[in-house]
DNA sequence: TCAAAAGTGTTTGATCTACACCCATGC
DNA sequence: GCATGGGTGTAGATCAAACACTTTTGA
């Protein structure tokens, strides 16, 4: 740093925007607001925020997400920084983005119609304001990087799920297919699911088995990276 | 966004700091230089810079490394945006960190003197000022994982290397040993590199081939994802 | 002639892929 | 009793890991 410049004001605003993964069932979903001023009063947009004085941004980002989904303790990571000089049409603005993942159930239909909020699939999102598209595309490209290696698709899932439905959002996340068996078997392997004596009953006849992802189990490997993908 | 907030001044500043990693052959090392002004007078640290109202945040970080080495089209990527309240002690500043990879060769001993800047070896590095120790650690976190599978090492070596040195360069940032035959035949096998009918005789009597990486046959793989490691 | 680093192949085990049938149940 | 999705095993191919000797040449 230029000892000249410390003490200048830069003027330029900093915001955070919210990149919000839900999986309901069948595909990967984001959500998106319909904003409510100006400018580009009216078209789809990644919830945001600015951030203010006494935060930081992962403080300010779980702020702006409380606020659209009333959720806490969410599984959210930074992403990238956009600083494009031209990307916020009214003024100079950089935004720390965030990606979010959240089960899509605790999304309440309340929540979505305050805020004039809606689940689009990932392969169907409307043109966005600013730099909005291009958020999500790298949001997909590090989601995609990270659950290969990492415990994350759970975050999508409810509590108890079936290994059909972690296969299935696996493949919504790829956009590909997996062969069921072949996935079953690498990730009981990994050791870090546990079957529960129950069954959910809504898709088949015959019933899934429900598991849990195990923390304890996960903990105890400490090399942090497994191979889901 | 909240409409209301949109005209705000954050009167939160923004920086950018550099974490720039060389190779001498034998370690992998970052280029610290001894902080010239207060706060922190004296104290070793990463430069960096505050990014202008006209410059876009990779600009700032290409300015800054420019100034510091003299180069220019150097490989730099984001790392990660720091804003803690308390990172910096004279004001709220948020830092956009980035890493950038230099050929140790062309930094000059000239541009080492003038900015009173030194390369440490990444696992001998001082107490730095503020954030910069777990910067520069999230920085070789990064760097580990993107080598394993893009063609990056090349950018720490000079254009014409020799196989033993991009071995060598593997296991100073993995802090491992590799099998030489093993690594040798993986690194051939992707097809990227172009032998030369020159050799390398400054590190053994027999000599070692040089090698330059061939972006034409590199992007025609468009894959995109190797394993080198 | 010897010291120092370069170069090279094979065997073994592990992992990945492809693939098809029976099971349990609600209707 | 049949339609629907759930659950399971094996064989072949590919990939990763371990491992030791010969070559070159400057000193």
């Amino acid at each position: 740093m230029a000892a000249d410049s410390y003490h200048q004001t830069s003027k330029i605003q900093i915001a955070v925007d919210c990149i919000i993964f839900g999986f309901d069932g069948a595909a990967l979903k984001v959500l998106l607001i319909k904003r409510g001023f100006e400018p580009e009063f009216g078209k789809w947009s990644l919830m945001g925020g600015f951030l203010m004085k006494n935060e930081t941004a992962e403080d300010a980002a779980n702020r702006v997400l409380h606020f659209l989904t009333g959720l806490k303790d969410v599984y959210m990571e930074q992403l990238h920084t956009f600083s494009a000089l031209n990307r916020d049409c009214a003024a100079r603005v950089i935004s720390i983005a965030y990606f979010a993942l959240i089960d899509i159930n605790e999304y309440s239909e309340q929540m979505q119609r305050d805020h004039e909020a809606k689940w689009f699939p990932i392969d169907d999102v409307p043109g966005l304001i600013f730099d909005h598209n291009l958020m999500i595309a790298k949001a997909r490209d590090l989601l995609r990087m990270k659950v290969a290696s990492h415990p994350l698709g759970f975050e999508l899932l409810p509590e108890k799920f079936t290994i059909p439905q972690l296969r299935i959002l696996y493949e919504s996340i790829y956009a590909t297919t997996l062969d069921k068996r072949n996935f079953q078997k690498k990730i009981l392997s990994l050791g870090i699911l546990h079957r529960l004596d129950e069954k959910e009953k809504e898709s088949s006849k015959k019933g899934a088995f429900l598991y849990v992802f195990d923390h304890v189990k996960y903990n105890r490997l400490q090399s942090g990276e497994l191979k889901f993908i």
